[in-house]
DNA sequence: GTCTATAATTTGATAGAC
DNA sequence: GTCTATCAAATTATAGAC
């Protein structure tokens, strides 16, 4: 149930946005959106055509949050190590997973083109980010020239997501902890290897 | 629909692998089991005690067939990195996930002890195989000493499993293939590295 | 804007005939 | 064993009062 601070529009898509991290979309029924939003039908219906529509408006927030989430921890100051090791130890709700990455498990969603797109955009965004990020660290001589950065760059989201599914197993954050440093420590000879070629 | 050369049970217990595959626990109805299975209500309800009873049939066998499937790339003789690497590249419904990995987002998998069971153990397992086989690739000399195995296992199992993540995102089976390359690259160095220090 | 009917469908299961 | 009713509850809306 979320603050009557705020219009009821704004806590129906909050409290969608809730529940499709924690159930999906197709676990998520318009019934539990309105119970937590502190909302009748009437409200839901008259803000919005329908459990579709609303889900796309709660689907596209959470893409922008995310990527502003990590554009702020890949855009500042540092070596690209320093950066992409700041984006991997940021904060975050472990057990609960990503709330993208989440929704390429729901087949209705991967079904529907509209609601499909920021889960699209947003992870391919974030895989051109990291390459970017990695290209000024092998630009830098920081890194080994020999390391392909889209693929890295893939490599290391995919350690994001498949960590998510690993502590969620487990249900323990140790898993996803273990694979993050498992990544961080092959980048990290990588860089050792860059200034041992320097040298 | 399965072919009516096997019974009816065994055709339920398919039937409903896929569609957990395909749709997940919450995703997937009892009509849509039995329609798949080409069988009727009480058929299935001869069985099976309901949803719940065949789903525990259903995906403690896809953890035994997940669990032999890497078993058998695993055990075979070889280097660490090359058996890792035939495991990684085997053959894979890239598009589809993991059927076991998927169940990790299902809520009233995750929410029940006997269904989440298997799912655990498996990814558990997986972990721990892994770890053996670098470790026994750091004895021989192989993987460079400073590489701890229950972590570098950790990245390995979240690059495959949140490889499929991306490739669901995608739409096309590049993103895994990048992520898998990309992490292979970053082990294959940390091999040179230890034959450097043999050296 | 929000509420309370109302309703067609689907869900998950039971009962009892064959 | 398999089939066809039957059923209570949930799902996903629509209609119309306030």
């Amino acid at each position: 149930m979320y603050s009557k601070g705020v219009n009821a529009e704004e806590r129906l898509i909050e409290s969608t946005r809730a529940l499709l991290w924690e159930r999906g979309y197709v676990g998520t029924s318009p019934k539990a959106i309105q119970q937590r939003a502190g909302a009748g039908q009437g409200s839901m219906y008259h803000h919005f055509a329908g459990k579709h529509d609303l889900a796309l408006t709660a689907i596209r927030r959470t893409a922008e949050e995310l990527r502003a989430a990590a554009e702020a921890r890949l855009s500042v100051p540092g070596t690209a190590l320093g950066r992409v090791t700041a984006y991997l130890r940021r904060e975050r709700d472990v057990l609960k997973g990503c709330p993208v990455g989440r929704l390429t498990q729901d087949p209705d969603v991967m079904a529907d083109p509209a609601l499909r797109a920021p889960v699209e955009e947003t992870l391919a965004w974030l895989r051109a980010r990291l390459a970017q990020v990695l290209e000024e660290g092998r630009a830098a001589g920081e890194l080994d020239s020999r390391l392909d950065p889209p693929a890295t760059a893939a490599t290391i989201v995919a350690v994001l997501q498949g960590g998510y599914v690993l502590a969620r197993a487990s249900g323990t954050a140790d898993p996803f902890d273990q694979a993050i440093s498992g990544v961080l420590a092959l980048l990290t000879l990588h860089a050792a290897e860059a200034a041992r070629h320097r040298a």
